[in-house]
DNA sequence: CCTACCGATCGGTAGG
DNA sequence: CCTACCGATCGGTAGG
């Protein structure tokens, strides 16, 4: 019980070899500033809001960061990432019925995770410098072509209609599955099923068969 | 050419009788606000930038409103009853089919007309206080309910599938008509065949029938 | 990561 | 709708 820190987050700050600041400061402000800006925006949210609920000063974030931009930069970079690599994981054998399936679910499943988080990526973008923008439309594009591939795969097998309109079909299938983020609570477990029921909807549509 | 005003915008204001601000100032704050909010959102526009986009010094707004929170509701609110009005005019004697894709012609349309302010309508409203936040859900409850009601009747028609789940469809269907503000233009002269397609895909899904 | 601080700007008000 | 102003707070920096 000797050697008690006075800072409320200041223990076990590691010994650094070198001059990098590779300990997990950086990552609590990612983290905290992605609660922030999801509660708050980005704009309605302060440096030293993130900094308090670190447990640092405000003067102390800009050790680990250039500036409260590039953490919202991070934020929706890497969230993307995250996005791509989990449809990516779809087997392309599927098919296209299946396939398409379970990227509803990765998508539901990722968003599901972390609904807040998710807003900021699909959202806060807007708040960045524009070169930081048009890297971000050049992610979201090439997220969106994954779905794309499939319904012009499903429409080129016969599994799915040829009086689609491929390009209205994404923009429906891409918007409600963002709009999850307005309605998916996190840890429901029911998740699986609701991915299922959605998948059914979006495949089947409203009509009778 | 006598009586020049020196300020940009001053010009044209009307005598009013009473001491009512029943001019047209108050209405050209709330549509600067309105674009201000969409391109910066609401913590991100300052009570200054919409003064001067006014043509009047910032204390001056407060003369006409109580202040820049109150702006915001007044968008939120009277944006919800734009899109009630809009789908409550749609013909309750119509087949659920055609009932439903009216009131998603109406939707869009309402998008459509200025999206800039439905991302307002559907976002900003996060940034007002508790007791406002409250309101909002309350109507757009209210607007949701138009919704639930025709998916209800047409799977009690049986021109709906019975294995729908109404509550996973409702989200879903606005989900991807409000995420339209994202994609949809303006005074796009494709607007009317957008809205047909975007109904077939979500009447009839994408599975060949 | 702290001390101490910068110039700029914020929403809003008193009193015409 | 203006003049003149309030206290509070902003993102960020110099120099340890």
């Amino acid at each position: 019980m000797t050697d008690v820190v006075k800072g409320a987050s200041n223990a076990g700050r590691s010994h650094n070899s070198d001059e990098r600041t590779s300990n997990g400061t950086r990552a609590m402000m990612i983290e905290v500033a992605t609660r922030l800006f999801g509660e708050r925006g980005y704009s309605g949210t302060t440096v030293r809001d993130i900094a308090t609920q670190v447990g640092i000063l405000p003067g102390s974030l800009y050790a680990h960061i250039g500036g409260k931009e590039e953490m919202l930069l991070e934020i929706v970079s890497s969230g993307i990432d995250r996005f791509v690599e989990m449809v990516d994981s779809v087997p392309r054998n599927l098919a296209p019925r299946e396939r398409l399936r379970s990227m509803i679910r990765e998508h539901l499943r990722v968003v599901a995770a972390n609904p807040q988080w998710a807003q900021v990526v699909f959202h806060q973008w807007r708040y960045l410098s524009t070169d930081s923008q048009t890297l971000v439309r050049k992610k979201r594009r090439n997220y969106e072509k994954y779905f794309a591939d499939v319904i012009s795969e499903g429409v080129q097998s016969g599994d799915f209609s040829e009086n689609l309109d491929q390009h209205v079909t994404i923009l429906v299938l891409l918007g409600s599955l963002n709009w999850s983020a307005e309605w998916l609570s996190p840890n429901d477990p029911r998740l699986d099923v609701i991915c299922d029921l959605f998948a059914d909807t979006v495949l089947n549509g409203l009509v009778t068969r």
